[in-house]
DNA sequence: TAGCTGACGCAAA
DNA sequence: ATTTGCGCCAGCT
């Protein structure tokens, strides 16, 4: 740990396969409570894209936007790690 | 050093 | 249940 962005890395590396975390949780561990856009900013720079970044989705249940650097759409990634996506959305 | 941008979040309509 | 608007934080140029 160091700073804001290293912590984001650690702790999104640390979502097991098959669940997803909200940026906004995110921001809260990484100790910046509020600052889940600036999470956002993160993954979009995406500084480090060895990072599960798919598994981050909205707090509202979408999936969020993506850059398709790890080649498929976060929606078929998390199909893949189990989830269930309807419309873009996370089923509960 | 200061300003701009953005893979968000929440409240209100 | 959806859509629109405003606010927030950290990083990058």
């Amino acid at each position: 740990m160091k700073n804001f962005k290293e912590q984001v890395y650690s702790i999104v590396s640390k979502i097991p396969k098959g669940e997803t975390m909200s940026y906004g949780e995110v921001a809260a561990r990484a100790g910046a409570p509020g600052a889940a856009r600036a999470v956002g900013s993160l993954m979009a720079r995406n500084t480090n894209p060895h990072v599960p970044c798919h598994r981050v989705v909205r707090s509202d249940g979408s999936i969020g936007d993506y850059n398709q650097l790890q080649g498929p759409s976060k929606e078929e990634l998390l199909r893949k790690e189990g989830l269930t996506i309807k419309n873009g959305r996370i089923r509960s």
